[in-house]
DNA sequence: CCGACGTATGGAGAATTGTCAATGTGTTGG
DNA sequence: CCAACACATTGACAATTCTCCATACGTCGG
């Protein structure tokens, strides 16, 4: 279970740079990240959500959720869920029609993470 | 295998809005934008990332890959290889070491993406 | 050249996911 | 009140994913 792999001597310039140690995102973080990306993490869904950000307001009804993308109407449900559990969009029902909304603030988490403020270079190895 | 569900009358005014009609992102653009997402939806790959982004220049030896993550050398090598596959790192072998960096570029297209410009609302529904 | 080390790969098993047909639930129109 | 409709849920199945152990591969030190 133990993956870290002792170096020959820490005092000795070695081939692998001296361990930069940066910090671990906590885990209960990691894994709200992860699960919006798994939200995303379907080229259907994918579509839909685009589809939902490029109508008036980032809502339509569902009815409106074209026949291209060549899926039966329960595997439509079943991605909405997917996209509404993960806060992605918003459900209200008018009359027999659901309308779905983008949720544009459950991303700005993910929008900074992936700014990935990467350290220009150092001397480093 | 029909998802669209008539409306009982284009002409008149129903309880659903007047459909938005916007565009559908293309199947191969989409699955591109998936890929990268399925990449990312893992809580290991989420903290691996990050991890590798805080890391001087973005790069960091594997054998710096925090014990605290929980996991084998092999699962350590199965999400590297997700990562890699998805062009979100790059690979550089010295000596027996192995060093990973990030490729931010890799995430220019799920930025775009996500910045989902949502039409302000009109008179729709 | 040989043994130890860092990493990758193969195989196996449990868990999760995507899809559909069939069915259930709530709403509307006649 | 009843039939038609919009949507959700269930059950089933195939496919994928994540994890580990065992092992193979390439590289370095002695």
């Amino acid at each position: 279970m133990t993956t870290t792999q002792d170096h020959p001597a820490t005092a000795e310039a070695e081939v692998c740079c001296a361990g930069s140690e940066s910090a671990l995102l906590p885990a209960e973080q990691a894994e709200k990240l992860a699960d919006v990306f798994k939200a995303l993490a379907d080229p259907t869904r994918v579509r839909l959500l685009g589809y939902l950000a490029q109508s008036q307001a980032g809502t339509a009804c569902a009815c409106h959720m074209p026949d291209a993308l060549g899926i039966t109407q329960p595997t439509l449900s079943f991605h909405m869920r997917k996209l509404h559990d993960a806060g992605l969009v918003s459900r209200e029902k008018r009359g027999r029609w659901v309308h779905w909304t983008v949720q544009p603030e459950a991303l700005t988490a993910v929008r900074a993470y992936l700014d990935l403020p990467v350290i220009d270079a150092s001397p480093c190895c």
